[in-house]
DNA sequence: CAGTACACGTTATCATTTTCACAAAAGGTT
DNA sequence: AACCTTTTGTGAAAATGATAACGTGTACTG
């Protein structure tokens, strides 16, 4: 029912639950059940139940859940109704791209700053954002009220990156660089690198190709429940 | 020893492993044991033991592991010990941004084609690709030996990406668009949405500061083994 | 050339996560 | 107002994954 300790897996399909949930906002569906909800997300029924009991009870008994109702719920839970402020250290190539990503305002991510130890980049305007010395990171935090640090450097500027972010005070810290980085207990970090998923694919395409029985070779991960939606 | 059913937590370590052994080879080290790989990945060492050995053998007892033997064993068993051929749907911010990522490349993941059903981008040239509409794409496939289609469309837009990559007869998938799209048993598909990381940071974030006890809130995931390194 | 220390591979134990199964509650129906 | 259908919430069972413990092979030492 109340929180205790909560499985990584639950909060991955809780960011999965409302992407689809609003998907059926879209779409104008009012009230949707676990079993439809777990069909679209190729989960077990019980696993959505299980899920959100670990923060109360949000759906009514006989009927299902109201979709935009549950989708507020799962995004106070997660902590994703209010706003974080952004801001991003290493202004290459995939550092622009964040920077032009339309997606994060939506999602409540703001990027309020951009940081480069580059003096060639430093003083660039990106998208109305002046880029700056990542040593000015500290003095920023508070006057932006920064909460969140995306590493975007290059693999072996990323632990710099993460001290001088550590420094200026951050707790959070998103690293996008390929490299794995050591930061004190007390701050949060969650890497997020798209060629682990480039692998996973690899493999299973592997697989599947060589026993091509067992559906999507999948190794053992989701289930693959009716395959047949709508 | 040999493959039966493998955790898809381990394909994903695996691809962490590969990481690190990178960079121990950068750093020229020849030997790593399972003990400071496991610290450099914080793991379990008993994790990594039971992970190779879904594949089998690659260490000497009493000595460890040869660096680049081992990480060319895990290359070859994840399958990107080779090079595999991709075509991007969707030519936004987003697929811009992949096409020019030199590290795709580099990963052994070349980007041979883009496709965008949008008539105003169609005969651009991004880095030397020329842009083709995206029911060119089935032609293709065959010339340019395309084997995983990267979807980089807008969400509402996807299903009808993967239906036209299905109907080119590409059975692996890596959907970027924040959108559940619905595949053939017989196609491997991916979903990367580093929203989803976002969203696990809030949370553990929000955790953090609400009871900041136990080391960086961490939900019941990694364990947080001795945090000193080196 | 024994002896010893080390680190892997493997089996066994433990913990967690997922699934199953059912009782309780809501809403509609006769 | 009692009954029936539906679908949630939840505890128990099953399956899965992670850790610990142990035995084995290697290399090094004296």
């Amino acid at each position: 029912m109340k929180s205790e300790h909560i499985p990584r897996a639950t909060i991955q399909r809780l960011a999965m639950y409302v992407q689809v949930l609003e998907d059926l906002t879209r779409d104008g569906t009012q009230v949707v059940s676990s079993e439809l909800l777990a069909k679209a997300c190729s989960v077990n029924p019980s696993q959505i139940r299980k899920d959100l009991a670990y923060f109360g009870e949000f759906g009514v008994r006989g009927v299902g859940y109201y979709v935009q109702e549950l989708n507020a719920s799962i995004k106070r839970a997660l902590g994703v109704d209010r706003i974080w402020n952004c801001a991003i250290v290493g202004v290459g190539n995939l550092g622009r791209a964040l920077l032009n990503h339309t997606e994060f305002k939506k999602r409540g991510f703001y990027i309020v700053g951009a940081y480069d130890c580059d003096p060639f980049k430093i003083g660039e305007d990106i998208s109305g954002l002046e880029v700056m010395c990542t040593k000015r990171l500290k003095d920023k935090v508070n006057e932006l009220g920064i909460v969140i640090a995306i590493i975007t450097t290059p693999p072996e500027r990323a632990q710099r990156a993460a001290n001088h972010i550590i420094d200026a005070g951050i707790k959070a810290i998103m690293n996008f660089a390929p490299a794995r980085i050591d930061v004190p207990s007390d701050v949060c970090l969650e890497y997020v690198d798209f060629f682990h998923h480039f692998y996973a694919l690899a493999f299973n395409t592997t697989l599947t190709q060589r026993y091509p029985e067992s559906g999507s070779g999948k190794t053992s991960s989701k289930p693959k429940p009716d395959s047949s939606l709508k």
